[in-house]
RNA sequence: GUGGCUGUAGCUCAAGUGGUUAGAGCACCAGACUGUGGAUCUGGGUGUUGGGGGUUCGAGUCCCCUCAGCCACCCCA
């Protein structure tokens, strides 16, 4: 009598997350929400599914291809969110006036792309974005960047750099070289300078993108300037003469550069890097981009940009905008790759056994005590033998656990075990537990793993 | 989306040119141990060899399709 067995899957860069991974992931969240929050951000959230309309031809021609659509059951084109920026921009037109500006806020959030997958590249993931909505000061930008550093370093993660450019410096270029309409392909082949070198990206330039041999050298004679942020930005203004659009944004870049230093982010995590321009349309100022140091591979952890007229294809309202999203589901295969992650699967300190089998009602009780205390219990959900029930909370992770037998009851005591040093405490158990709570509290602010 | 590599137990991997009943370590489960975890000992294989089809007397092994993972391109978090 046995049917037939559907086989269990999951479709091509979707994934389960075990607990193990789940409460990494939501240590993540619970950090950058703390972070964003430090900074004044509020959370929104958004539908998953919009009109088709709404997110198709804001990203570019790539992202339109990437984008999940399909027709609901009522006929309507509709679309997965491909980022939670264009469904910002939507909701910003609906709502700038009853929010008023500046409007800044984070919102963290599943959003799918049917491209091919890779290691840290899936087709559901996780972003966690952060924008300021409804001001040019470039105040507003070195906010997203110091967000974004606070961030990392909350991660507990040192070794990283934030690049920056500014798309008004590759657009007054392009601009002097008589290509500002042959932008997005130009700079498309100037982005993988990094990753694929001067001759691919000059052949790139001349076959694909429409310039001459000569303005591909030209470009590359700017993204390819080094030395320390100072230096680069002095030789940028040199080649970009009086072009006033490119100019400005070398301005940009400078104040950046000196505030970030001011507000005490080290020298070497910020890097004006004129080569990367990003592949996202809509970005016109600021753009930034984040590695880290001992995995560059993995791509930008971090990234966005500012976009002055993103809302205009859903109303009038001059709605400027910065922000940046940092990519949860590819940070967190970075981290355990470099070995970041600590595996722990319990997530409650206390383990309470269940011992004597008549004593349920004592134990839930106790346990209840303790987390009225604020300090987290499970109790064992069937009455095993003891040995079997440490053997679990030791391999589960827990911190402390609660021994309370048939003799221990009739003497109102209570053996506490820390499972870590591999002590015993014995203390009275009051029905406030109050000798419990002080030694759990004591055994747990000791050792922090 | 294009091209390539890979796919055996929860994990890491075995199984000469196709040949009986697919093995090992670790992990896991049970017991030794109805009052004390990490140790030890004993017992247990927990698998439709990713799935489907084909060739063959016989397929983990060869062929085709498909699914998934990884790598490069593309793009990007």
């Amino acid at each position: 009598m046995c049917a037939a067995r559907i086989e269990p899957r999951t479709l091509k860069g979707f994934r389960d997350y075990l607990p193990e991974t789940m409460i990494v992931r939501e240590q993540l969240i619970d950090t950058a929400r703390r972070v964003f929050r430090s900074y004044g951000y509020a959370p929104i959230d958004t539908p998953a599914m919009e009109y088709l309309d709404i997110l198709s031809g804001k990203g570019g021609e790539e992202t339109d291809k990437q984008l999940y659509r399909f027709q609901d059951h009522g006929g309507r084109w509709v679309g997965l969110r491909f980022d939670l920026t264009v469904p910002l921009a939507r909701f910003a037109a609906q709502h700038i006036g009853q929010l008023g500006t500046p409007l800044k806020r984070y919102h963290i959030a599943t959003v799918w792309r049917g491209e091919n997958t890779q290691r840290g590249r899936y087709r559901e993931f996780m972003q966690c974005d952060f924008d300021i909505i409804g001001t040019r000061n470039i105040a507003a930008d070195i906010e997203i960047a110091l967000v974004i550093h606070d961030l990392l370093a909350a991660l507990g993660l040192s070794e990283f750099t934030i690049r920056l450019n500014n798309r008004q410096v590759l657009n007054g270029f392009l601009e002097l070289l008589g290509l500002a309409d042959r932008s997005a392909a130009v700079l498309r082949a100037l982005d993988k300078l990094a990753k694929v070198g001067r001759q691919q990206v000059v052949a790139e330039m001349t076959q694909t993108a429409g310039a001459s041999p000569q303005q591909a050298e030209q470009i590359l004679s700017l993204g390819e300037i080094s030395g320390d942020n100072h230096q680069v930005l002095a030789q940028a203004a040199a080649l970009l003469r009086e072009n006033r659009q490119g100019l400005a944004g070398i301005e940009q870049l400078q104040q950046m550069i000196l505030a970030l230093s001011a507000a005490g982010v080290p020298q070497q995590r910020v890097r004006v890097d004129l080569s990367i321009a990003r592949g996202l349309d809509y970005y016109t100022g600021t753009v930034y981009e984040t590695y880290l140091d001992e995995l560059p591979g993995i791509g930008s952890v971090c990234s966005g940009g500012r976009y002055d007229n993103l809302a205009e294809l859903f109303t009038d309202l001059q709605l400027p905008g910065v922000g940046a999203s940092l990519g949860l589901d590819r940070l967190l295969a970075a981290m355990e790759e470099l070995g970041k992650v600590q595996k722990v699967s319990a997530t409650a300190p206390v383990f309470i056994a269940f011992f004597d089998s008549q004593r349920l009602p004592d134990y839930l009780r106790l346990a209840a005590t303790l987390r009225a205390a604020g300090i987290g219990a499970e109790v064992y959900p069937e009455p095993k033998k003891l040995g079997q029930q440490l053997k679990y909370a030791d391999r589960r992770g827990f911190r402390v656990a609660l021994i309370i037998g048939e003799d221990e009851f009739r003497s109102n005591r209570c053996l506490i075990k820390d499972l870590q040093q591999a002590v015993q405490h014995d203390v009275s158990l009051d029905p406030e537990a109050q000798q419990v709570i002080a030694t759990v509290s004591q055994i747990l602010s000791s050792g922090r793993t």
